[in-house]
RNA sequence: GUGGUUGUAGCUCAGCUGGUUAGAGUAUCGGUUUGUGGUACCGAGUGUCGCGGGUUCGAAUCCCGUCUUCCACCCCA
């Protein structure tokens, strides 16, 4: 059997989780630092908490778990004989892979409600799974690094995630990274101007590609979704939408005059941008982008994306936004949440492409005692365990060298790990230890080699 | 889910329009030298040419199916 692993997973390396350790690590410590506390939720859920929360399309790309036991027992055979998948999906799955960690969090908020003091500040790193068909930057089994705050409707909290953001990515020395924002409400508001609320998300899913396939396929889109020339034709200038952030507040202002929830929003976001302008950001870039429409779904105020610098082929690294009423379909009502999402996988990518990974030290002894003389080994086993009470990283040969070749073989491997130094024999209680990188061999003591390898 | 792409030794790949026992580098193993290593040299093997069918006197090379890879769409981290 040859073997392999399933489409769109991945092995990693010593030095792979090194670098992904590194970048959690670096994540981690940020969250903290802005005081999140970490949970952690199983990796797969009760079905129930899953289905319809992504829209169809999430529905289609959420992993199912077969029912444990004779599962085809419980199926009705109408439905077998018809192959109607969705409804015998029912009958014999009734757990699922998590697809996010946002709605495995809305339903930890709601169950452990009476224990939690609001607002609550979590951060989770866990991976999460989804049937889709991989492709660059995109996997069936990768990590998201969420933070979220719930119970708290303060606009300052949409302030700290874009700080959260410029500190991640600037410890990254991911220079250069945008952070798009835009508002719900806003594209509310413009769909209600040009009289095309009920076509809200047509509009947006189109909006959303003008930087992909350009204004005339935007307003062909938009055409072919029964929207009406003279509307599109009120929201010309979104289609050039250029300058600063302040420019694109005050136009957006003009077009959104008569709808109460678009001022709203544009209000909102004008918090946010001069509080953000007040306090500066480090090495990100702050970019009103009113295209940005993603996870629509449950969204109901801010929506952040983050694209990688410029020059970087790769989807967003991040995403977040606020949700009103999340916890609602879990029956615990009024509960706003805002929160962000760091793409680990992508983000992995990114720093790979820019050469952004410091060399880093993989876990290996500093010291190996070569195994040439079996009636040392007590010795040996005595000094190395004293050498790791000192907290030096040590390590036996296991196998006796019994011919040159085998001895060779334990050279190959200090050679191959790069071992820094080694004990080659011992006699009457002094260590012949040697310096690989300078070749240098000294005669010691034990307590000479503990005070030389300490350090 | 739609369209395209890829698949040859452990790894990276070559193999022209079908033609004799399928190659290279690297890694692995054995040996010589070094003889407490990293070098050099010699030698060996590794392959169901993704898998299953088909066309043909003959296929790694053409056709179909399937799986895998990567990419675009959809959607998303």
């Amino acid at each position: 059997m040859k073997p392999s692993i399933p489409k769109g997973t991945r092995d990693f390396s010593p030095t792979e989780v090194a670098n992904r350790t590194y970048i959690i690590n670096t994540i981690k410590s940020a969250f903290e630092t802005f005081g999140f506390a970490p949970i952690e939720t199983p990796s797969f859920e009760n079905s129930s908490t899953l289905m319809g929360k992504y829209g169809e399309e999430g529905d289609r790309l959420i992993f199912k778990i077969l029912n444990s036991g004779d599962f085809l027992k419980k199926a009705e055979d109408k439905l077998l004989s018809e192959k109607n998948s969705l409804k015998v999906t029912s009958q014999i799955s009734e757990k699922a892979l998590r697809y996010d960690l946002t709605v495995p969090f809305a339903r930890y908020v709601v169950q452990h409600q009476n224990e939690i003091t609001f607002p609550f500040k979590r951060y989770q790193i866990q991976p999460v799974w989804r049937a889709d068909r991989p492709q660059k930057g995109r996997f069936r089994e990768f990590f998201q690094c969420d933070a979220d705050v719930v119970g708290s409707k303060s606009l300052c909290q949409e302030v700290e995630f874009i700080q959260l953001y410029d500190a991640v990515f600037t410890k990254l020395g991911l220079a250069g990274t945008t952070i798009k924002i835009n508002n719900r409400k806003i594209l509310s508001g413009i769909a209600e101007v040009i009289g095309a609320s009920d076509k809200l998300i047509d509009f947006t899913v189109a909006l959303d590609k003008l930087d992909k396939i350009g204004k005339d396929g935007v307003v062909k889109e938009m055409l072919s979704k029964e929207i009406t020339e003279e509307a599109i034709e009120k929201v010309q200038p979104l289609f050039d939408f250029t300058g600063s952030n302040l420019d694109k507040l005050s136009s957006l202002e003009n077009m959104l005059s008569t709808s109460e929830e678009g001022k709203k929003g544009v209000e909102e976001l004008r918090f946010v941008i001069n509080t953000i302008e007040e306090l500066g950001l480090e090495t990100t870039n702050l970019e009103v982008d009113v295209t940005l429409a993603r996870g629509l779904n449950y969204y109901t105020g801010a929506i952040f994306e983050v694209a990688a610098p410029e020059g970087v082929k790769m989807g967003s690294i991040g995403g977040g936004g606020r949700y009103d009423d999340l916890t609602g379909i879990f029956g615990l009502k009024d509960v706003s949440g805002v929160g962000v999402s760091f793409g680990l996988d992508r983000i992995y990518l990114v720093l790979e492409e820019l050469n952004l990974f410091k060399t880093v030290e993989l876990p290996k002894p500093k010291v190996v005692f070569l195994n040439f003389d079996a009636n040392t080994d007590i010795i040996k086993l005595k000094a190395i365990k004293e050498l790791r009470e000192n907290g030096v990283k040590s390590e036996f040969y296991p196998d006796l060298a019994e011919s040159n070749k085998a001895q060779k073989r334990q050279w190959k491997y200090i050679t191959n790990r790069a071992i820094e130094f080694v004990v080659s024999k011992v006699e009457n209680d002094v260590f012949t230890l040697k310096n690989m990188s300078s070749g240098e061999q000294t005669n010691c003591t034990l307590v000479d080699l503990i005070n030389t390898l300490k350090v």
